[in-house]
RNA sequence: GCGGGGGUGCCCGAGCCCGGUCAAAGGGGGCGGGCUUAAGACCCGUUGGCGUAGGCCUGCGCGGGUUCAAAUCCCGCCCCCCGCACCA
């Protein structure tokens, strides 16, 4: 282990001594740019960011082997709540923030920092750097920078990318429904709340109007207004004091959450006193939509404290309202107390009004009788059937004949319809809410507002979306099927609020209590690294103030007089020219490598924005993406103590074998999760010190008379380069490892075994083309073996190994699968065999060849494997019944036409590893002929299936 | 709801897009053997059933179909998983 890490020691310092990987612009060279999104710098990598990251690794360098000019930058984002939200708890004394600070390794005395949000940044940034460094990551660090005001340099040119979308007419002002806290007047995002109420998020919803005869209003909130049509009561709460108050010149019935609700949505809400659920419990309510008189009725699961606190009651359609009036059938004398004639009851029966194929009239009590459901109190189980009765309906559910204009009508677009209706009418409101109670970190329970004065990217615009859908056609995509993800993503956004309040970023320009949100000010940022190296940390004595937009119009978009720019900015003429160079030599970006997570954002962000300012040549080239990184099989996680950081692996493992593990978690494209085995990271460091130890004792040695099988080696190498070359083209890096390395080396134990001593110049390519091929992946490692066996310079920058055509042979890789069968056959029927003697493998008659070779040529030229013989057989001379009884065994065993080989060949490969097949046997081999033999078993030979005889040795 | 993914041998996981070479790669685990004072590591073999000649039977969620031939194509069903706007 110490070994190992001395070896990654010393070759990281050579790489940066040697600048190995700070990359200029050289026009004589094809340059190829990669990113790896910039992470969030709120904690310090783990397995997972590794993952991808190593990726993007893997390929920069695979790519700088081929001879491409390969730029792999990298910056850090700082934009957004949780960093601030974290340092604020610090500040208030929240234990749990300690705690996480404690876990990664930060000192007690170093913890007050972190009350600042900036000590953040700095501290994490710090940290990922000496990570990625460590683990090999080939960074031009020259090119670092993060973002937010906390850096003007990066501000300036995001307050030029918004200036441009809004010239563009690509930024619009409008209303915008967020959870709020009431007390802290803030948006309660994720990050500011408990853990179990992350995730939750306004909804749209309809609050129905159900009237009392003297004006009172029941305003009833429900997700399914198209059901006001089976309404046969009104449910409330009876022991809930609800308030009486003045909503748009009604008198409204409602809870104190719905009072904030409608406040915060822009409802004038006036409160005026209050009434028992009691006193309402036995009155009579007009449903809006039927004209019908209906009772308002208790019922204990109305939760107060969600909605309105009143209650739609459609029995037939919701199994809450259907158990709740089953309940009060039960026992109607409860209405007494409330001075209520109990026989009213009697009178109310669900009154269906969709029909859903495989389900009754009454589709709530279908779905309640199905799970046995005895009460209102049977909480989980009503969810389920809620939901199932839900889903069901709104799927495949008809809205019934008689029900007017939507008599017929799918209860999707009757949904819709009907709650436009009833607005229309007056009959109902929209409204946003909560599904459940959320609870800001202060405590304070939060509800819906609507934000005026909020500033939208227009993502609905459909001549951006039609830009957007041309650059996913002229992309590449690893996997190739992200492709129609990405292009329905692009459909199916809306327009995207990008202005927050509270948070680190960049302020909007024009209108700066705002600041520009995460996913916004992270779209084109991989422009800004070609001019970082330049600005960043005020290396070429540029001000942020110098930066005005028409700067980064002449850097970026070629606009402009560059002398002119030079004199109204101060910039020097020559610095703004390399700048503009220096992008227009690097972009457009040729792949971006992320994990999944930021497919349904930020990559379609990636791409509106592109579309949006650059010029068509300037459009992203490619995207991969791959899955998580489980660990042993599991969701990485703290609470499952199986979280694993970047830092803690190295420490453990070193950097070859966590490149090496994650790598063989499954770093190949896809949505798939990769899964980390530790013990695959155990082996690897053995693994590769041998393979270092293997090579610099062997390089050099070795035969130098050729044999047959040296070829054969040869062969696989060449193919092997051939194919490894194509896997890392396609960004499957795990398959590649497993080909280039896992596969090449058991083919060469094959061929040791069969040629003994391997031959020197063999050996030593192969050596050599391993060693390159490790490369991208251990480039460490490969170094020290490339250094050791007395090569100059480093294989991480050495040309990529080329396939050399002429070496590769299907003919021999074939015949020495018929090798490798022949033994196996034969052992299976030594099984059968007692005293088995010599071993005759009878190779077929030539007219078989002939036969079999027509049945591949007939095949080939797309005739089924039926059609195929038989045409074969009519056409062979000679013995058709031979010939008949040889291709029915051809039709039951079609592998032996990809093995087939010319006769020659076949006997040759036999002859030639004989002492191979005497020793797997254990007993004398002799290859004869069809012809020559006498053997019975003679005639069951076929072309590339030899016959076998064991003989048995006589008592 | 909207959108997407998947169900393979004891477990994990390839393969399925381009049907035959798939009893189905590769791990892991189990079993047997070697090495060793022993354990570990490592190496070899074996790991659906049956079979005294390289074979046969069963088999890749369930049911049906297309085909000379289906894990692979088509139809229906069941089940599971993931993302969805202030979380970067």
């Amino acid at each position: 282990m110490e070994a190992i890490k001395r070896i990654e020691e010393k070759w990281a310092k050579k790489w940066s001594q040697d600048k190995l990987f700070e990359a200029d612009p050289d026009p004589s060279r094809p340059k190829y740019f990669v990113t790896f999104p910039y992470p969030y710098v709120n904690s310090y990598p783990h397995l997972g960011s590794a993952f991808t990251i190593l990726r993007v690794d893997i390929l920069a360098r695979f790519k700088r082997m081929r001879g491409f000019n390969v730029l792999f930058a990298q910056g850090w984002h700082a934009t957004g709540g949780p960093i601030v939200a974290s340092a604020l708890r610090l500040r208030e004394g929240d234990p749990k923030i300690v705690e996480t600070l404690r876990e990664i390794g930060v000192r007690d005395e170093e913890l007050p920092k972190f009350k600042e949000p900036q000590y953040w940044i700095r501290f994490f940034i710090k940290g990922w750097r000496e990570d990625l460094a460590r683990y090999g990551m080939s960074i031009d660090w020259r090119r670092e920078f993060h973002t937010t005001s906390l850096n003007p340099y990066y501000s300036k040119f995001i307050e030029w990318q918004v200036l441009k979308l809004r010239e563009k007419g690509l930024i619009s002002k409008g209303s915008h429904p967020v959870v709020w806290c009431p007390k802290e007047s803030k948006v309660v995002g994720d990050h500011d709340r408990p853990d179990e109420y992350a995730g939750i998020s306004p909804q749209a919803a309809v609050i129905i109007k159900f009237r009392t005869e003297d004006g009172l209003v029941l305003p009833a909130l429900t997700y399914r207004p198209e059901t006001v049509y089976g309404a046969v009561n009104v449910w409330v709460r009876a022991s809930y004091t609800y308030l009486i108050a003045e909503v748009d010149g009604e008198t409204w019935v409602i809870n104190e959450y719905a009072v904030k609700e409608l406040e915060g949505q822009g409802f004038e809400v006036k409160i005026t006193g209050n009434i028992r659920g009691s006193e309402l419990v036995g009155r009579w309510v007009v449903n809006p939509a039927t004209g019908t008189k209906i009772p308002v009725l208790p019922a204990e699961f109305v939760d107060p404290d969600i909605g309105t606190g009143i209650v739609m009651s459609v029995p037939a359609h919701a199994p809450y309202d259907y158990v709740a009036l089953m309940d009060l059938k039960k026992d109607p004398n409860v209405l007494k107390a409330f001075n209520t004639d109990p026989s009213i009851v009697s009178g109310i029966e669900p009154v269906g009004i969709i029909s859903v194929e495989g389900y009754s009239e009454v589709p709530a009590r279908d779905a309640v009788e199905k799970r046995r459901i005895k009460s209102q109190h049977d909480r989980s189980l009503l969810e389920d059937a809620t939901k199932e009765v839900y889903s069901k309906e709104y799927h495949s559910g008809v809205m019934k004949e008689g029900l007017g204009p939507w008599g017929g009508m799918p209860v999707s677009k009757a949904k819709e319809k009907i709650t436009e209706f009833l607005a229309e009418k007056g009959f109902a409101i929209r409204i946003y809410t909560l599904p459940e109670p959320v609870y800001c970190r202060c405590g304070s329970r939060t509800h819906v507002k609507i934000v005026k004065d909020q500033w939208f990217l227009k993502y609905s615009d459909a001549r951006w979306k039609k830009l957007a859908h041309k650059a996913v056609d002229s992309m590449s995509f690893y996997p190739e099927d992200l492709r129609k993800h990405f292009h329905s993503m692009i459909d199916w956004y809306d327009d995207w609020a990008f202005t927050h309040k509270g948070e680190l970023g960049t302020k909007l320009p024009w209108n700066p209590e705002w600041v520009i949100e995460s996913l916004s000010d992270s779209t084109i940022y991989m422009a800004y690294y070609a001019v970082a190296k330049y600005l960043e940390k005020g290396r070429s004595g540029v001000k942020p103030e110098q930066l005005s937009p028409e700067v980064f119009d002449y850097i970026f978009l070629g606009r402009g007089d560059p002398g002119q720019i030079s004199s109204t900015t101060g910039i020097p003429i020559e610095l703004l020219r390399a700048m503009r160079e220096e992008f227009e030599y690097w972009y457009p970006v040729d792949m971006r490598i992320s994990g999944k997570d930021l497919l349904p954002n930020h990559l379609v962000f990636y791409i509106f924005h592109h579309v949006a300012i650059f010029s068509k040549d300037k459009w992203p080239k490619g995207i991969g993406i791959n899955g998580w990184v489980l660990i042993g099989g599991e969701k990485m996680s703290k609470s499952k103590g199986n979280f694993i950081l970047l830092r803690q692996a190295l420490d453990w493992w070193g950097a070859s074998a966590t490149r090496w593990a994650e790598v063989m978690a499954g770093a190949d494209p896809g949505l798939d999760d990769a899964n980390f085995e530790p013990s695959v990271a155990d082996k690897a460091v053995e693994e590769l010190l041998s393979w270092i130890r293997f090579a610099e004792e062997n390089y050099g040695k070795g035969r130098t008379h050729r044999k047959r099988i040296d070829a054969w080696f040869e062969s696989v190498l060449n193919k092997t380069i051939r194919k490894v070359t194509e896997l890392m083209e396609e960004q499957k890096f795990k398959t590649a490892l497993v080909e280039g390395y896992y596969n090449l080396q058991s083919a060469y134990k094959w061929y040791i075994k069969r040629a003994g001593e391997p031959q020197r110049d063999v050996l030593a390519r192969f050596i050599e083309v391993q060693t390159l091929i490790l490369a991208p992946f251990v480039p460490h490692v490969a170094d020290e073996v490339w250094e050791r066996i007395g090569k100059k310079g480093y294989a991480s920058t050495h040309a990529w190994p080329e396939s050399d055509r002429a070496k590769i042979s299907d003919e021999l890789e074939r015949s020495e699968e018929i090798i490798k069968t022949v033994i196996q056959d034969s052992l299976e029927i030594m099984r059968f065999v007692r005293r088995p003697g010599r071993a005759r493998i009878i190779v077929a008659a030539g007219w078989k060849y002939r036969l079999l070779e027509d049945i591949k040529k007939h095949r080939e030229k797309g005739l089924n494997l039926r059609e195929a013989i038989s045409r074969a057989v009519r056409e062979s001379t000679g013995g058709k019944k031979e010939a008949g009884r040889i291709a029915s065994l051809v039709a039951r065993k079609p592998e032996v036409l990809s093995l087939l080989v010319p006769r020659n060949v076949e006997i040759e490969a036999l002859n030639d590893a004989r002492d191979l097949i005497r020793e797997e046997l254990g007993v004398e081999v002799i290859v004869e002929t069809e012809e020559q033999s006498r053997s019975p078993k003679r005639t069951q030979a076929l072309p590339a299936k030899p016959a076998i005889h064991i003989e048995e040795i006589e008592e």
